[in-house]
DNA sequence: TTGTTCCATAACCAGAAGGTAATATAAATA
DNA sequence: TATTTATATTACCTTCTGGTTATGGAACAA
């Protein structure tokens, strides 16, 4: 018995979330989080080819949501949220912007009526 | 003035986090967080034509994260930040594999010995 | 050894994504 | 009215995505 692909790369959002935009592989993600699956108990309940379902896995693998094993002819995949963890960081950053959503509409309309403010991006 | 596209669509978790996986496109969103800003405004920075980040801005539109005004002859985008909430709400139902992750590899030798376990998928 | 199980890989395909340049449109300005 | 400004739309191109079938290989089982 082995482990591969030790060492994880640190979470590269554009990976992470390009993974989660799919809803099968969140649908596998969800799976996983009751408990480690083969291929073959991860293709069973999606109505798709098992290469299908490979294809998702190395999806979820390179945004380092999901590790394999050896298990004898399985490659039995595990869970590994830490890089969801790196998106929420990153969504947090504006959690500011959802408590204050009530008199949005109106923000908004008085805002439009001076000119658009201040502002340098990356 | 006016404003236009009331009622926003429920989060579509595809959607929002397809939008999310674009560096321009968190760029951007990080811009608004600033402050809302004209598609010129927000072309500026990034080295890309005009009509890319109006499709951009399409993309961020469809996701419910951005708004758009009428203002003159521009049409003002602002960050809506609650579809990133509902991207949380989703992670968070994962928060607890990413306390424990020490032992993770470990775990991982370990229940390779066995079989893989129990589960039921959606 | 032979077959079977589990998975990966290759080749292929249709459609979506991300970019461009060119053009159209709408509102402000001269 | 003519021009400029701000944005959208169109047409086009290339690359990526998500799926398929077919095939190959490794490990177990008979």
């Amino acid at each position: 018995m082995e482990q591969i692909g030790y060492a994880p790369p640190p979470p590269n959002l554009d990976a992470v979330f390009a993974a989660l935009a799919d809803p099968t592989r969140r649908a596998i993600l969800s799976r996983l989080a009751q408990g480690d699956a083969s291929v073959g108990e991860l293709a069973l309940p999606f109505k798709m080819s098992q290469p299908a379902v490979s294809k998702h896995l190395k999806v979820l693998e390179k945004a380092g949501l999901v590790q394999r094993g050896i298990d004898k002819q399985r490659r039995p995949a595990r869970l590994n949220a830490e890089p969801m963890a790196a998106a929420i960081d990153w969504l947090e950053t504006f959690r500011d912007f959802w408590s204050s959503s009530f008199d949005q509409l109106d923000d908004l309309l008085e805002s439009l009526k001076k000119q658009t403010p201040e502002g340098d991006p990356p």
